[in-house]
DNA sequence: AGCGGCCCTG
DNA sequence: CAGGGCCGCT
């Protein structure tokens, strides 16, 4: 089980030189996380247990090696060690350091091994119970049928049928609607479990599988309530903490690469982890830039991604800019798994087997859809893939449903580190702010004031983050100039040939400036800003506009009304210090 | 005068 | 990224 706790494919990424430098906090390199895994592993074979038990006794599952060899089979190599970002250095010594990463306390480590220990006891116990009373009604009722059951009902099992192999007229029963969908019929043995099992069991199984489920349900999710109280409480980017790879470099509309910076690329990303399609491929460059100039512009199926006109008005808002009210263990969630899969997700190999989605995000571990962000292959910047659908589509065993219920409460009353009003703005302050300018580029101080409701405004605080944001805008100004002054030297006469697209060299070095870390997935809606912005400059500077001291300021003018709606998520005061700081 | 923004510099 | 000078606006 070692692998599960996130998607192996990104990791890779993380070992772009630029996430890790030597540092001081190192404490996730601790033997907390092998004990960490060493509960899941535990857990997930109380779970199979459980599951055994519930379904059918005779299911493989008690053998202890076969829950964890197929798991190490779908998800190779995961064990690795996982690397935390470095905190941000900041030069601001004087002010309030961020929180501490690590929460430290895992009093309730020990006391939950044992109970997780004494509950695997249990169960063994238990079962043995219950075998033998299935066997014992077993031969009493069908003295010669039980042979003959055993090899199609092993296989139906596999299938994912749940029968009973106590029941003597199982067969029969399935077979009266046998032509039944496989889906009904699943559903139907589900439903089964839920309500008519018992009527096929002599009274003593009942009432023993009875007691047996109460004992259970209680003891794992009482467990599995304290493993997740500790997990929870955990250094969030211990969770979410993820490599991933970074994105193509091709500048739009250019004949050719820039030599130093693409060297440097090449240099510093590793291209196993870059899509294909967007791996520096100068040659591809250059037929794309001739066919652009042999087609008419409209006809440039890079230019016309909904790019809109200049002095159209503002683009269209951000897809999350009206989310639709975010409850608020919803946002709990999206704090601990936000990190957008994002397109990275969709150049992964097909791993996405029916196989290893099941025993990744549901079967074993329902709670890994919480704790690990599994590569969901999607295209929506803001896909939640945590909301509550996903968890109600895991199984239905009654201890599931339990802690789903004890998530919610841990969810429910789970304290942010950063609500206290802090007097100064830490890294995570900062890191935030940089996000934000992917949706605002000129925000008021009132609407930083909402944006920042865990820092205590003051003159100077608000004149600082003021300052940020002026200093952010310089540096986008400063990069649309110099690629702007790029395009026009490198022959490029229609503005509109100019988009600023993910694998775009432009947009590589905003993202590593403003989301250094990668941690974000940028929203479209700054792609069309830059997209705009560059275009503007570069109709300035192609029309010597440049001549005029003051030529950018109508640029300017232009960009401060493409501001966006921010996301409400970034009203959550914990949003980049629960994501980005440790 | 106060403020926000840009520019330049370190 | 911060400090400081400068400018324009209110």
């Amino acid at each position: 089980m070692e692998g599960e706790r996130s998607p192996a494919p990104r990791e890779k990424g993380r070992d772009s030189p630029f996430a890790r430098s030597p540092g001081p906090s190192s404490s996730f390199a601790d033997p907390d996380w092998f004990w960490d895994e060493d509960i899941q592993a535990k857990r997930a074979r109380v779970e199979t247990i459980v599951q055994g038990m519930c379904f059918s006794p005779h299911t493989p599952a008690l053998v202890p090696g076969k829950a964890r060899a197929r798991d190490d089979s779908c998800c190779p190599g995961k064990a690795r060690e996982r690397k935390r970002k470095q905190s941000l250095p900041m030069q601001q010594g004087p002010l309030k350091p961020g929180p501490a990463g690590d929460h430290g306390s895992r009093k309730g480590g020990p006391r939950v091994r044992e109970q997780l220990h004494q509950l695997k006891q249990q169960l063994r116990h238990l079962q043995k119970h219950i075998l033998r009373a299935a066997e014992l009604r077993d031969t009493a009722q069908n003295p010669g049928g039980s042979e003959t059951d055993k090899g199609p009902l092993r296989a139906q099992q596999r299938k994912g049928y749940r029968r009973r192999p106590w029941a003597p007229d199982s067969d029969h029963y399935q077979g009266s609607r046998g032509d039944h969908s496989e889906e009904e019929n699943h559903r139907a043995s589900e439903a089964e479990h839920q309500s008519e099992e018992p009527r096929f069991l002599p009274c003593g199984a009942q009432a023993l599988l009875e007691i047996l489920r109460k004992e259970l349900t209680g003891a794992v999710s009482q467990a599995v309530d304290s493993v997740l109280q500790k997990v929870l409480l955990d250094p969030p980017g211990h969770l979410t903490r993820l490599g991933r790879s970074f994105q193509g470099l091709v500048p739009e509309g250019r004949s050719e690469p820039s030599p130093p910076e693409r060297g440097a690329c090449k240099d510093l990303f590793p291209l196993a982890t870059l899509p294909r399609r967007a791996q520096p491929q100068p040659g591809v460059l250059v037929q794309n830039f001739s066919l652009a100039k042999s087609l008419d512009p409209p006809r440039y199926p890079v230019s016309l991604r909904m790019i809109p006109t200049p002095y159209q008005g503002p683009p269209a808002n951000c897809p999350l800019t009206a989310p639709s009210p975010i409850q608020e263990n919803q946002t709990l969630r999206q704090l601990l798994g936000h990190r957008p899969s994002g397109h990275w997700s969709s150049s992964l190999p097909q791993d996405s087997t029916p196989q290893s989605h099941r025993s990744s995000e549901s079967g074993l571990r329902p709670w890994g859809a919480v704790r690990l962000r599994p590569s969901v292959p999607s295209q929506q910047q803001y896909a939640l893939p945590f909301a509550s659908p996903h968890l109600e589509r895991l199984p239905v065993l009654p201890s599931v449903k339990l802690e789903q219920g004890g998530l919610q409460a841990v969810a429910d009353v789970l304290p942010f580190p950063s609500v206290h009003i802090s007097e100064g703005l830490n890294p995570g302050h900062l890191k935030k702010a940089k996000l934000m300018f992917f949706f605002t580029r000129y925000p008021s101080s009132n609407l930083l004031k909402t944006y920042f409701p865990d820092v205590q405004f003051n003159r100077c605080i608000t004149s600082q983050m003021i300052k940020w944001f002026s200093n952010f805008r310089e540096f986008y100004y400063i990069q649309m100039e110099k690629f702007a002054r790029q395009a026009t030297t490198d022959g490029v006469t229609n503005p509109k040939m100019l988009v600023v697209l993910r694998d775009s060299e432009l947009f590589r070095a905003l993202n590593m400036h403003y989301n250094k870390g990668n941690d974000f997935e940028v929203p479209d809606c700054f792609l069309e800003v830059a997209s705009l912005t560059l275009q503007e400059f570069f109709r300035a500077v192609s029309a010597g506009k440049d001549s005029d001291p003051s030529w950018k300021k109508p640029i300017y003018k232009i960009i401060s009304k493409l501001d966006s709606d921010i996301p409400d998520i970034f009203k959550s005061s914990s949003h980049p210090q629960e994501l980005f700081q440790n």
